[in-house]
DNA sequence: GAAACTATCGGGAACGATTCCGGTGACTGA
DNA sequence: TCAGTCACCGGAATCGTTCCCGATAGTTTC
């Protein structure tokens, strides 16, 4: 790196101190000092991209090897050198190039969070969950979204590998068929963990609420507050998410000995394409059920629309409770019971078990394919509040 | 890379047919054909971390050139080789090392996203109107959060240069005082676009909705529904956007020759940290107003509630506007008037920009410091509907 | 006083791609 | 037959780091 004015030897040369601002050496072969610094011709060609080590190197008169211990803290290195590398670092405002670091250090402090959509409150509350355990150990969020596409969910998986992303937080798509992509991006030795839509085929950490026994729970409030002919409003079956829900609703009957009617159990995805068509349906049966379980509260939120249409009265002619705790839910009147989702918990916990799972990936020991399993909580407000309404104060989040 | 098995020679090899699924060569100077193929040794060490353009060259017998050459869709290769390459490319699943090609093509396509909060809907949406642009040209996104400190403002800001990203998306926190991080970014060649809190410091394409107008709107809705004694309630005045939601409000009345009363004219930042004892005392007055219009909907929110406590009705005795069109405003009863926020626009306007400005990122005669103003949009909703009470149907966007 | 050790540093090989440059054989036209 | 052109390909430099290995001078140990 360093030559020798005179004798243009390269090796045995050794800085003794300075004189003018620039770095003193002295050749052994020749028995003599010189300096460096830029000449006229090297100052022409000046305007660079960037500064990188090396021209730190070049100013401080050290190697580039010297150069990298003092900026990664090594202990090889004499106090002194740090200090006068470290200035100068400051003083030309050098930036670190992640991309050149991560392609040697095979670690990219990068991670992918794959969700149905961005926008939707559940979703941004999770990354924003992730987020807060992530930042603080260096890591930065690709956040992409797959908008119900199976295919999107492939292709960004793909880009997310082709990154080497250090590892992947997903919930899958609706109409997610196959796991090859995810079994792929293990392959690579890319951690994986699911939540909220997770599934039995990948052999991965799987962070989900407890459906089946939010449900009873969500059951067991609406028979307790009186109510006995209960009705089920979700969607088809091909979501596990929902069967879940289902059979913790159905298994309370149960438990209760009451019956349901089978026309007050609707299960079908027009709920999703033309909520109010089937919901008034319901409503205006002559035997219609006194107390209504919606799969989630935008279910829930729309049967309350109908009931205002056909002027039936919630909680008293008809209890209502949701499940998830959409935003929503507690501002619109009446006020939505419902089972309250711990969406940043599960953010935050998928994050945590994805750097362990990053911490461990070499270790062919380590194997983590268990569920946690986070229990909802029972949010009670006015579509259940039977005995008298009271108003309930909730401080909605800030904004723009 | 190929070397002839009979004399070493590495020159003058040409490759000549396959033989059993062996990729046969032809060696000009001892003028034989030879076959390549893994033997024992190479089968042992074969547990390697990912595959590399390197092993699929060897494995087809061309060089890495070549097979770079096949997978960036060049010319200058034969329609043969370049199917025999991108077949091996499937069978070995090679996925591309974005951090090599980075490294070398000295792009990432990647950019950065700075927001004060992920989770709150206002960003999400952008961040989610961002994606519809950035996606389909192979961008993905850097979602980092700020939590309205300065601080994490900088950090995350140098990360996303050291990360070499290729642009910047921001609005800048509550307590930002210097904009020196942004000029660091753009020194390096990486062009930055603001939204929503902008500065007059960066040079640099800004997008905003027109706050002005919009208040000016609210403000007329309010009179032209027959209320006059008009109040304005928000935060206090350092922040740039307040101010000219506050102009709009003040001039709007100057206008019409109205005179609004001080004690109607609340701007102070307690209404963030404990809105309702500021809003009770004001709607505790003898001589209150008889409409209000909140700087967001959120203080809209909290007064709702506080009329409700003190059974004020509105809209008839008090009418009632907000700014930005709060997910919850729709649901809340009553349900709140409001000027929308093309939020989702403001993120494709943002990208859309962004991409131009790295397009022209060499062209030192381009330059792009404008501000796009885009208008709100009036939203009448209950809390303005003096005349009668009509029920609105909203949908709610689909949740977990 | 030789050997061993320590503190400090430089050289150079990776990492996995792209891309410029030059080479080769085949073909074309005079 | 020979120069010129074209299609195709390989070699090697390069991007900006990290990190292993070896070198050197000074210090300590026996």
């Amino acid at each position: 790196m360093i030559k020798c004015s005179y004798c243009q030897e390269v090796s045995g040369i050794r800085k003794t101190g300075k004189i003018r601002g620039k770095q003193r050496f002295f050749c052994k072969y020749c028995n003599r000092h010189f300096t460096t610094g830029k000449n006229q011709e090297e100052t022409v060609a000046t305007q660079k991209d960037g500064i990188t080590i090396k021209d730190i190197a070049a100013e401080v008169g050290v190697s580039i090897s010297t150069v990298s211990r003092a900026l990664n803290g090594s202990k090889e290195i004499h106090s002194a050198t740090k200090e006068m590398i470290l200035r100068k670092v400051e003083e030309l405002d050098y930036q670190q190039h992640y991309i050149a670091t991560s392609l040697v250090r095979k670690q990219t402090f990068t991670i992918g969070i794959i969700v149905p959509e961005l926008k939707t409150d559940f979703y941004a509350n999770l990354i924003s969950g992730a987020n807060e355990i992530l930042r603080p150990k260096g890591y930065k969020i690709f956040a992409m979204q797959s908008d119900e596409s199976f295919e999107h969910e492939i292709a960004n998986t793909n880009a997310l590998i082709a990154s080497r992303v250090d590892g992947i937080i997903a919930s899958t798509t609706f109409e997610t068929k196959g796991f090859a992509h995810f079994e792929r991006a293990k392959e690579k030795k890319i951690p994986v963990v699911f939540f909220s839509r997770i599934n039995n085929v990948v052999d991965a950490p799987k962070i989900v609420v407890d459906n089946y026994m939010g449900a009873k729970m969500a059951t067991e409030h609406l028979i307790e507050r009186g109510y006995g002919k209960l009705g089920f409003l979700g969607g088809s079956d091909n979501l596990h998410i929902g069967n879940l829900r289902f059979q913790g609703f159905m298994d309370t009957l149960d438990k209760h000995g009451i019956k349901s009617q089978e026309k007050w159990i609707i299960r079908t995805d027009q709920l999703l394409s033309d909520p109010h068509r089937i919901i008034l349906e319901l409503l205006r049966e002559k035997d219609r059920p006194d107390a209504v379980f919606t799969m989630t509260d935008t279910i829930g939120i729309h049967l309350i629309k109908c009931a205002r249409t056909l002027k039936i009265d919630i909680p008293n002619e008809l209890g209502l409770i949701g499940f998830s705790d959409y935003i929503v839910s507690q501002y619109i009147s009446p006020s939505l019971s419902t089972m309250r989702q711990p969406t940043r918990e599960i953010g935050m916990e998928a994050a945590s078990r994805l750097l362990k799972a990053i911490a461990n990936k070499n270790d062919k020991n380590y194997r983590d394919n268990t569920t946690t399993v986070l229990m909802p909580e029972l949010v009670t407000r006015e579509s259940t509040d039977r005995v008298k309404n009271r108003s309930r104060a909730g401080t909605p989040s800030r904004q723009q």
